[in-house]
DNA sequence: CAGCCAACTTGCCAATGACAAGATATCGCA
DNA sequence: TGCGATATCTTGTCATTGGCAAGTTGGCTG
């Protein structure tokens, strides 16, 4: 609900892509609210005024995070294959909100825009993950299976222990991968 | 190669066992060297002789989680579901070292002590890897899909994201869970 | 045009990371 | 035994930071 057009006109917006920007670079821990500032040209406490603390500019990311991840798994939909990867691919096009959504301890969990696009997430994994075998004995286990392959080989990847080539696909890489657990069901 | 019996008797350990601590209260970044210091009764600079800065600790904690993780995978061979299930527990059960350890932005890769542990850990995954059905065809695969599995299901129960009850026992859950990828074949 | 309020700014303080230089205890060695 | 070398730790310092309080600006509304 940010109203655009006031003295810096969309200082909000600024800030969280200054912010994944510099953790991009310098880590989770390389970055300053006042360096934000100052990439934004505004004094060092604007950013306060918006989103608190660090924490706040966190939670805006998570928030941003998991609403991508929801549009990329429905957009997957209904190939389950697919939408494993396209979680792989999510993870991997944009790794500083990949790494923020899943450490709570950094940001706010119980904040509202949040919660809400981080449930839509969860929605689409649970829908379609009778598409592993033996998912009607345990459907809770599949689902668990599912999102476990998908989360561990994105979050491998992205934290380089897999120590692939630096030009490999991690799309590509996660398909054969993954179809390891779901199989050539394919759709559905 | 510490030498034990100086002014305080083993800084350098009581430091990172501090830190891990630490860490495990208030975050990856609610901790601070002087804190350390003031817990283990030595003066502000102290640690920094032994870690040089904030890397240097958080490296020596991920060394010392490769080699706990390494001790865990080895005391399960040759059982290859087993050895899934010690991952698991291995990261729940030491959630700050799993934490750092794959985040390598936050500390020296290249550290020697590090490296080394770290070499131990992948040869126990490699080597147990065939147990996976469709291993024969594509054995790399066959590995990334074990490793990214129970890394997975580790990292998602950590993070809190499965919203388990409270008193669940994760390596419980994890078995059914792994299983589904590995099959039924049990050791070897 | 008068007042109101969101969107900033300025000023401040304790805490921190990192560095430099000094102090001290232990050890090797004559 | 004594002495110098060295590992271990302390003291002092500085720029940077997070976060708070109080002031300021500029558009909007009635």
């Amino acid at each position: 609900m940010t109203k655009a057009g006031y003295h810096h006109g969309d200082l909000r917006r600024t800030i969280v892509s200054a912010a994944v920007e510099a953790i991009g670079e310098s880590g989770l821990d390389g970055w300053s609210l006042r360096e934000l500032a100052r990439r934004a040209g505004v004094s060092h406490a604007a950013p306060a005024y918006h989103f608190g603390d660090k924490a706040g500019v966190l939670t805006a990311i998570a928030a941003d995070g998991f609403g991508l991840l929801a549009d990329a798994l429905e957009e997957a939909q209904p190939d389950f294959l697919a939408a494993g990867v396209a979680y792989v691919g999510f993870a991997v096009g944009h790794p500083v909100h990949f790494s923020v959504m899943f450490q709570p301890a950094l940001y706010r969990p119980d904040d509202e825009t949040l919660r809400a696009a981080e449930t839509r997430a969860a929605e689409v994994l649970r829908k379609g993950s009778n598409a592993v075998p033996g998912a009607a004995a345990r459907p809770g286990d599949a689902t668990l299976a599912a999102w476990s392959i998908a989360h561990g080989f994105a979050s491998l990847w992205i934290s380089g222990a897999l120590r692939m080539p630096p030009d490999a696909d991690p799309v590509e890489a996660a398909r054969p991968v993954l179809r390891l657990l779901v199989g050539d069901h394919g759709s559905q």
